[in-house]
DNA sequence: CTTGCAGTTGACGTAACGTCAACCTCTAAC
DNA sequence: GTTAGAGGTTGACGTTACGTCAACTGCAAG
């Protein structure tokens, strides 16, 4: 039993692309090529395929993970390395962060905030998230409660995250906006899961209720606002939008 | 008053090519060009230069920077943006460490130790650190006490982090050595800062106590067996390369 | 016989330079 | 006046892990 090089890259999920690199750079060769030159890969294959993609996970770089597949180091002892190299990449971007945040504070010291600094709104402690908060747990009860009580214990670094993922996803959509895409085309909806994945911070929407909150950033002046300071326009897209990804994936 | 651009890279700390660079992508054009092709900067570019390299540390790309330095794009949103970025990417290193920490245990579970593994022999824990701790603190004082305390507190993922900083800096000692260079060779002498700056986790070492560390490396057979597991010779190599650093850096 | 999907081999692009190579220019010493 | 040495120039390749064409071939179905 042999595969193709699309069907093993069905099956593992990886590109065809991604198998012939693997072989240009003989981390994993197929088992046979035939006489039109096509790659075609048996189990063997397959389970180094496995381990290969297990190690990528991992981090490691496809140069030690073809010495580790190769038998020539020890995988116990390239983890152990890769670990302390985690930790203190972690550690150094830990260190540049705090270097960022004092001189965001330097900055915010001399300037006032402009219109495009607050793009989000999603500060908890301003009052628009307030007012919203409080009108929300009226309409729609305890539920709201609990994700606010959640939320209000998380990290200013968390709070930074999140916020950036919520800007980069509508930044995204932004851009296909402005390419003249419709609403409802697949890169649009591959985009709106950024925001939909953004989201899930916060709680869980269905079909009704993603499709729900799209209605109600283009009908609430306040939500509306914020989005077509993105973009003018830009709260009816993402209604339409975010109907489409309802449809579709939900 | 104008500079050439050794100058300029002397000034501050970046090499000719960086500038080279950074005029060709358009980041940092210089204020004049000589009949011979040489480029001359003044005053403002300095400034600019600065301003680049303070970002740059920061972690930032060069087409952000780029961005903010031509006034295109607001600093401060750009600053909390990479703030977001900076502590998603230290999640994301926190979780890969998680799975990796899980797989080391797995493997841990079923093999047994290797001695290629146990190449450093500091965990805090073994037979061997104890002993040397309960005599270097006789033969030292109060001095190694104090380390003692230090370092019982670190935490795993701290010790996994030196662990490998020692790993990498024996490596790339013992791969010089394998090229045939001297002890005393400046590229050595380079690479045993790897090594002081490891033992800077530790204590803080003067001229005399850092070659006499050497001295120990090669005298004490404990020591000298874990060194020459590395490669033969490797302990009598990096007492005369730790002497040599001594001198010239110390 | 055509259509269309799937396969092939190049080759360029990415980020931020490091590192040659081959050649030119300036400065100071002999 | 020459010469050595430091410093300048413009390419061009290498690094990571592929993505993304482009141009072409193979194979099965209508």
């Amino acid at each position: 039993m042999s595969w193709s090089i699309a069907e093993v890259a069905r099956m593992s999920k990886v590109t065809s692309r991604t198998l012939r690199h693997y072989h240009d750079i003989g981390l994993l060769a197929p088992a046979r090529r035939g006489a039109n030159g096509y790659r075609y890969y048996e189990q063997p294959q397959l389970l180094r395929l496995q381990e290969i993609l297990l190690l990528r996970e991992l981090g490691l770089d496809l140069d030690s993970i073809g010495q580790i597949v190769a038998g020539e180091q020890d995988q116990l002892s390239a983890l152990r390395r890769h670990y302390g190299w985690l930790q203190s990449e972690r550690e150094r971007l830990a260190e540049v962060a705090r270097t960022v945040e004092d001189t965001i504070r330097k900055l915010e010291g001399g300037e006032e905030m402009t219109a495009e600094q607050l793009w989000n709104g999603f500060d908890p402690n301003s009052e628009k998230a307030r007012a919203l908060a409080a009108e929300a747990e009226e309409r729609w009860g305890p539920q709201v409660a609990t994700v606010n009580r959640k939320v209000a214990k998380w990290s200013k670094e968390k709070w930074a995250q999140i916020q950036q993922q919520y800007g980069d996803a509508s930044q995204r959509i932004a851009e296909l906006m402005d390419a003249g895409l419709p609403a409802d085309d697949p890169q649009v909806i591959e985009a709106v899961d950024g925001h939909f994945q953004w989201l899930l911070n916060f709680w869980t929407p269905n079909r009704q209720s993603y499709a729900g909150l799209g209605d109600l950033y283009a009908d609430d002046p306040r939500f509306a606002e914020q989005l077509n300071a993105v973009r003018p326009g830009f709260a009816e897209f993402m209604r339409h939008a975010m109907t489409a990804y309802a449809l579709v994936r939900l």
